[in-house]
DNA sequence: GTAACCGGGATCTGCCATTTGT
DNA sequence: ACAAATGGCAGATCCCGGTTAC
């Protein structure tokens, strides 16, 4: 470990003279490398190795707009970068090229986080090669990187990537999950070992203290369920379980149930979110007429209607209502929240259109694919006596 | 055939604050 | 003091279809 910093002190140095070697081509790299020489003899301070230099670097400045880089939005996230004497734009620009990013990818790429031009080639490739390991193409991760630059760049540890891979397999995520996690949630990767260790270990103790029979399993079922879990804090995942049990009178094996099946999508929601989701469902639903058992059952059976947003849950309870649906028929069926209120809106139109009786036949058609719903449809025209 | 169940795909980053390192 | 590295936050669904069971 100690080597790791001799090495990156090395390969800055070996950069700077490798650069101007293979890029030939490259005048304005080479100014940027005897800028600071310049400056260095005319203070001529202390002692020798840093240039004080607060001013940025021209060239690299005129190389970022050569490749197209939107210079103000890098200056604004990361104005360091762009004083320093030696990067590697150049060299980063041709390593994604090869990879099969195109140019304004590149730009967008620099200016969303600029200190992607501090890594070198070394570093890049190695990198890239881990990332390989989970992805099937370059091409995927050229995405990965468009979408979120950050998650590739922001760590320069390569050595904690790999521990992380090799602990989230030791999990028992497969290549797939693996696959997904990466895609989904590509921060995870970023994460120090430690962090996502801290959270594994937290989602254990909280099997196990909730009398789990097998807390190794636990946190796996959990990664799988809610992708997003491990760029969560433990603190956040924690508020969240203590305002399901406190609102919901959770037994531990309720509680517990709840996790290992759908609950766990909710988890990372933030705290206030949730708990004011939950607010106002349990005044609505009570409005309506509904007992504290109707709002635990609901709950304990569909989650997920804690993540859909307070108005647009209203608005899609109101036009079911509207249109004819009970809340009782809701209840049994909460998954046709699902689907959006247009999509809602639309159906319910249309079955009303056919004279279709939700009391006799019940809401299932509206929890269906267009495709599945559109079949129906036709049968029902077919045949209108059917129902 | 179709209801019931279930899991998965798309996507979820970009900013700020704090800590660490030189 | 500065930049780098890392942690954490807010934001806020919808849809599809395979499989199983009747």
């Amino acid at each position: 470990m100690a080597t790791v910093a001799g090495v990156r002190a090395l390969l800055s140095f070996h950069r700077s003279v490798t650069l101007q070697r293979s890029f030939g081509h490259i005048p304005a790299q080479s100014t940027s490398t005897f800028l600071p020489r310049g400056l260095c003899s005319a203070p001529a301070k202390s002692s020798e190795p840093k240039p004080p230099v607060n001013t940025e670097n021209v060239s690299l400045l005129e190389n970022l707009n050569l490749m197209g880089v939107d210079v103000k939005m890098a200056r604004q996230r990361q104005p360091g970068v762009l004083r320093k004497a030696f990067t590697n734009e150049q060299g980063l620009a041709r390593f994604l090229q090869d990879k099969g990013a195109s140019r304004r990818v590149i730009a967008s790429i620099i200016s969303r986080y600029p200190r992607a031009i501090t890594r070198s080639i070394e570093h890049l490739e190695q990198r890239w090669a881990l990332w390989r390991d989970v992805f099937k193409t370059d091409g995927e991760i050229v995405g990965i990187l468009d979408r979120s630059p950050e998650s590739f760049f922001r760590s320069s540890d390569n050595g904690n990537l790999e521990k992380n891979i090799a602990f989230l397999t030791s999990l028992g995520l497969n290549t797939k999950d693996l696959h997904r996690l990466l895609s989904t949630a590509p921060r995870t990767f970023s994460n120090s070992l430690e962090l996502n260790r801290q959270m594994v270990e937290f989602l254990e103790d909280t099997c196990a203290e909730l009398g789990g029979t097998n807390p190794e399993q636990f946190p796996k079922s959990i990664i799988s369920r809610n992708l997003y879990i491990l760029i969560r804090s433990t603190k956040r995942v924690k508020t969240n379980i203590d305002i399901l049990r406190a609102s919901l009178k959770l037994s531990d094996s309720e509680m517990l149930a709840l996790l290992q099946g759908p609950g766990a999508e909710i988890l990372d929601l933030s705290n206030e979110y949730l708990k004011n989701n939950f607010n106002r469902l349990q005044e609505r639903m009570v409005s309506l007429g509904c007992r504290k058992a109707d709002i635990k059952k609901l709950i304990l059976s569909y989650p997920m209607v804690l993540y859909i947003g307070t108005d647009t849950l209203s608005s899609k309870l109101d036009c079911l209502l509207r249109g004819g649906v009970t809340m009782k028929q809701i209840l049994e069926k909460p998954k046709v929240l699902d689907y959006s209120t247009e999509n809602i809106t639309g159906r319910l139109g249309e079955l009303q259109r056919m004279g279709y009786d939700f009391q006799k036949n019940g809401i299932n058609i509206l929890d269906s694919s267009r495709k599945r719903f559109d079949a129906k449809i036709e049968r029902l025209s077919a045949s209108p006596e059917t129902k």
